[in-house]
Formats: structure tokens, C-alpha cells, sequence
DNA sequence: TTGAAAGCGCTAACAT
DNA sequence: ATGTTAGCGCTTTCAA
């Protein structure tokens, strides 16, 4: 029995007779034999590994889409390498090197950007890329998103619908794509909605809750304070609610808040976020299957580009403005 | 030149004259020549992989962890591969079969057993194995964990301190390990205290928020409560705490509420959470480090076991006893 | 249907 | 200090 013989029962028993198999399954049972993955990998010229580069971990945002990523790539048998950027830059680096090394057959990004080391790019591997979560505006990179846009624009309607004529946007991480998308879809619904930039306040800082806790300072300093807010995640939005609400000041009744992403902590607050949900898990089993097809050259033009819906979820923080002259008269949302 | 000096170059420049180092790099650098890691593992038997194995990745105690891990291992050069078992046990038998191939140097376990694939389990391997957070009571697995039962002990104290006489507790996943210890510690504290069964009541469920939701509904059908409430994790301390502040219940006057973790969120949530900070960046390092000596065969017999302290974070949770008969005379905190 | 043999790209022992 | 050579364990022609 050659070595070749058991390769071909292992990989593809049609290919020998049914008693050479038997022979062969029976002494790999008995032996407990498992093929070394690294001699197959070097052999084959495939790892059966995806890199997946992720911003942050902690953020339940990419927690989730990596269970999606998850779900698809191990039912294919392929497994995940994480590289996890930790919000710094610097840590780019080593991934760029394992992409270049061919330790991984394809790459997921979470990030907006192709990471880079010195003068090369993941790009130069040659591999297969995939953005996810935030676009990324070349050619050859499929871009599985949500409708960023049109939800921030969706939210501004939301809150002039409400009566809100005064409004503040919470940023996430600067120069994110995901946050200029968020923002451009802000200012489409302030102008759509009549209004102009004096009618607008802006905070900025990264997709953490600290960012809401300096906007809500920011915005406790105000006099003439807007009611409407909408936050570009749910985190600053969680952040902005604790801190105003320990000033007295009532969700919904003094200032509305609308989040963004629809993390599970967001139906445990108090009172509960309104925000859009995101179908994170979605988002990360199309993206693992956008490049397992990607990998196997089986992409068809039309799946190329993606963008995902995302869902209103109307709770507890957005409500009619009160306004101060009239405080009896509340109005009805229209 | 051949192919063992450029070798020899870049993985040990001492053994080259300089001229020759130079040559090379030169020559590394205009070509742009990353070595093949796949043909580098085959020949070295050393994947520079480690295996992690997490019950979940959504919950933030596990993504906290991971970054520990992360930043110990990227600084030796280690990969991570990540096995989320998502908290379904037959995704182990995936993550096995990966060790037994040898796709990894070594494997972290989070999970308080070790994963099996039918007949076999990954200590088959002979990989070295570091248990974190959860303990496995085996020979050769160092286990690096908190001080959990410690801590439910202390939590009981606390809250006896502060006059409560009769006592809740919220448990984790059934059989977990951290379970059997946080209750064990509990009964501890309860019994040291004075107190006996018939001043206790359990409630059941895992590790999530809405256990703290059911938890709280059976609570709330009590007639006789109790008023001092230790939860085995954040997430469900939030959710109790969200559900009974919805019957009006108050928090901490009328019950007063412990979580463990110190998971961020717990810090914006009304009122805050007291709640126990777990070292869990800190656990992730250890852990690692403690891999890395045992894959170098560089373990100290000391260092084998490691038992970290958690803080208690007094927050705003918990109070004094607020006598029903007496509403006037609330006791001090001894 | 099976076996023999080449070779994936690298490193390490040995030879020079 | 460098080159030659023999594998690491597998898969895949090619030949039988």
C-alpha cells in the first residue's frame, strides 16, 4: 500500500476500489492517522485560512460580524486567522507580512483601508480581498456594507417628523469611511428636511462611549441646546444618554437620541436606545461567502457590490419635542 | 550565493560575513522575497500558530481576554487561530481535528474542559495546553484564573455588611466551572455569616442578559424578596437590575445588586454597577506567557498555577438595608 | 486501480 | 563563511 494510495482514498476515495478504501480507513481508525496540514498546505498551495482584520474586538459591532464570518467559513472548511488592529495602526504590519507569506488563501477587511507596511500593501499579495462593514473604493474589492447613508439621512427625517428643529450629530473615528458615510447622510437629511448648518451641531471622537460623554458635556454647556441627536453608534449614544440624564435632563422629553448599529446592550438601557439595526451576522456570512467565491474564481459580476439594509428599531430615547414656550401643548408625532 | 546563505541571512545574520548580509538584504529588498511560511513550518515543526478556544466571542469578558492574549503573543511572533465555539459543543470537534493535524504550537482554553471529537481529544495532540479563566483540574495544564470563589465569598460580606439578611443569586451556565466556584464561594460567604438555606434563593440560567431578566420576573412573583443580590456575571446583574427598575422597583434602596466582570458597560448603566473588575487583559498576558514558556520548555514549576485578584468596584448599586417597618431609620454601612 | 517518483520551498547537517 | 544535499509529509503526474 503506497503512500499515494492512502492521499487518494483521504481526498478522493471514488478514485480507488472500494476495498483498497475499506483496507485503508480501517488502518487509519486503527493508527488514529492524521494528515500534517502543513505538508498538505506547501503541497497543494492552499491553507484553508482567511485573515480577518478587525479595528477593535471589544466592539460587539465586529464580535458579531465575525460570528457570521465564522458560521460560513468553517462550514466550507476554512479556518480564521484574526488580526486585530486594536484601534493602532502600528499593528498593521505584521498582517501585511503573513498576507505577503501566503500564510492565508484570501482576506476579509473590516477596516476601510488596505493595511500597509512600509511601502507594501496587502494588495501586492495578490490575494483575494473582501471589505466588509466599510467600504473600500477599488478595483477588484467587493464591498459588502449597510445603507450607512441613506439610515443617517432616514434618521434626520425621523426627528424632523418628531418636531425637532435643532439637531446634533455624535461622529465616530475620524476619516472613517463608515463615519463620512454617516455624516454625508446626516447633512442629505437636514438639507432634505429644510433645514440649514446653523441648525447643527457636530461632536467629535471614536465609535466609544466616551464619545458621548464629552458630547453630552459639550452639549450641557449649550444654550440653546438641540434636541434632536443622532449618534454614529450606539456606544456614544449610550454614553451621551448616562451622562445628560445625570444633569436631570429627560430622555425624550428634554433631547431625543437615536444610535446607531443595534448592539444587544442597546435594549438594556434606560430608557431603551432607539437606533438602526444592522444585520451584523448577515454582513459577515456574505462577506465570507463573497470571498470563498472570490478564492475559488466561481464570482459572478452581480455579486460584486452589496449594501444591506438596515432597520429603524423605534424604543424609548426619540420622542415629540416639547417645546419650552408652550409647554402644555404637545405635539403629536405627524 | 545559495539558498542556504540567504537562509541563514534572514533568520540568523550572525552566521554571514557582513558583505554577504548586505548582498542579500539588497537583493531581498529588490525583489521584494518574502520566504514561504508553509515551506518554513514543514521543515522547522513549528507553526508559529496558537490555538484559542472561547465559548463565545460576543461576550466582552472573552473579547478583553483576547486582547491580552493578542499583544503577548504578537510580540513573539506568534499567530492566533481562533476556535469560537459560539457556545455549541459540536463546533469542538472542527478545532480537535486542527490540533491533531498540528496546525498549531499550542492551544489556550477558555472554556473549562477540553474540547473532544468522539474518541479523541485534543490533549491526544501532546500540544501543550494552558487553561484561562475557567480551571481544568488535569496534570500538565496550568490553569490561570481569578479568584472567583474569593470574590462571590466577599460579595456576600459586603452585602451582609450593609444589613441585608436575606439573599438572591443569579447563577452562570449549569456545570460550568466558574459557576460551581462563584455559587461554592456564595454558600461560603452565607454560611460564614450566619446565615443558612432557607435565606437563599438561586435562580438558573447562563451567562447572558436574559438570565437577569428571568431571574428578575421570578423576583418580582416573590412576595417575601430578597434584598441583597449576587449575579455570576455582568450581564445578567444588568438585566435584572433593567427589568424590576421597570416595576418600579429601586435600585439600591429597594434591592440591592452585585455583578462580576467589570465589563465597560457596566459602567453606563443606571445606577452603575457595582461589580467585581477582573484583571481579564491581564489573564489574556499570563496565560499566553505561560503557553510560550511551555512550548519552549522554559516552564517553572512556580509559575504553573495562577490565581489573580479581582477589585471590587463599590458603584451605585448597592446599599444599605432600608427596613420596611422602620422606612425612617436607615442603618448606616458598618 | 495502484505504485513510483518528483517536488512544493525551505532549513540544517555536513562538507568544503 | 559558504555551498551541497537531504529531507520535512504530502499530492500528483506518469507509468505499469
Amino acid at each position: 500500500m503506497s503512500t499515494a494510495t492512502v492521499s487518494r482514498v483521504l481526498s478522493d476515495p471514488d478514485k480507488v476500489r472500494q476495498k483498497t478504501h475499506d483496507l485503508v480507513m480501517e488502518a487509519v481508525r486503527r493508527s488514529g492517522y492524521i494528515p500534517n496540514s502543513t505538508a498538505q498546505k506547501l503541497r497543494t498551495r492552499r491553507t484553508m485560512n482567511v485573515l480577518v482584520i478587525a479595528p477593535r474586538l471589544t466592539n460587539p459591532v465586529f464580535a458579531e460580524i465575525l460570528r457570521g464570518v465564522d458560521d460560513e467559513l468553517t462550514q466550507s472548511g476554512y479556518g480564521i486567522i484574526i488580526g486585530n488592529l486594536d484601534n493602532r495602526r502600528e499593528r498593521e504590519a505584521r498582517y501585511v507580512d503573513l498576507a505577503l507569506s501566503r500564510q492565508v488563501d484570501g482576506i476579509l477587511l473590516l477596516t476601510g483601508y488596505i493595511p500597509e507596511n512600509g511601502a507594501r500593501s496587502m494588495r501586492d499579495s495578490g490575494l483575494p480581498i473582501v471589505a466588509m462593514c466599510a467600504a473600500i473604493h477599488e478595483d477588484g474589492i467587493p464591498n459588502i456594507v449597510v445603507q450607512d447613508r441613506e439610515a443617517a439621512r432616514q434618521a434626520v427625517e425621523y426627528l424632523a417628523r418628531l418636531g425637532h428643529r435643532k439637531f446634533g450629530y455624535i461622529s465616530g473615528t475620524l476619516g472613517s469611511i463608515i463615519e463620512v458615510e454617516r455624516f454625508a447622510g446626516f447633512q442629505e437629511g437636514i438639507a432634505a428636511a429644510g433645514f440649514s448648518q446653523d441648525d447643527v451641531v457636530r461632536w467629535e471622537g471614536p465609535f466609544v462611549f466616551s464619545t458621548g460623554v464629552s458630547a453630552a458635556e459639550a452639549f450641557l454647556q449649550m444654550k440653546d441646546r438641540p434636541t434632536g441627536i443622532f449618534a454614529a453608534c450606539d456606544e456614544s449614544a449610550i454614553g451621551f444618554i448616562k451622562r445628560v440624564r445625570a444633569e436631570r435632563i429627560r430622555v425624550p422629553q428634554d433631547v431625543s437620541v437615536i444610535g446607531f448599529d443595534g448592539i444587544e446592550y442597546a435594549d438594556y438601557t434606560e430608557p431603551t436606545l432607539t437606533t438602526f439595526r444592522q444585520p451584523l451576522h448577515e454582513l459577515g456570512c456574505v462577506g465570507a461567502d463573497v470571498l470563498l467565491k472570490l478564492i475559488h474564481n466561481a464570482m459572478k459580476p452581480e455579486d460584486w457590490s452589496i449594501r444591506l439594509p438596515v432597520t429603524l428599531l423605534e424604543r424609548e430615547t426619540t420622542g415629540p419635542v416639547l417645546h419650552k414656550d408652550y409647554k402644555s401643548l404637545r405635539r403629536s408625532a405627524v
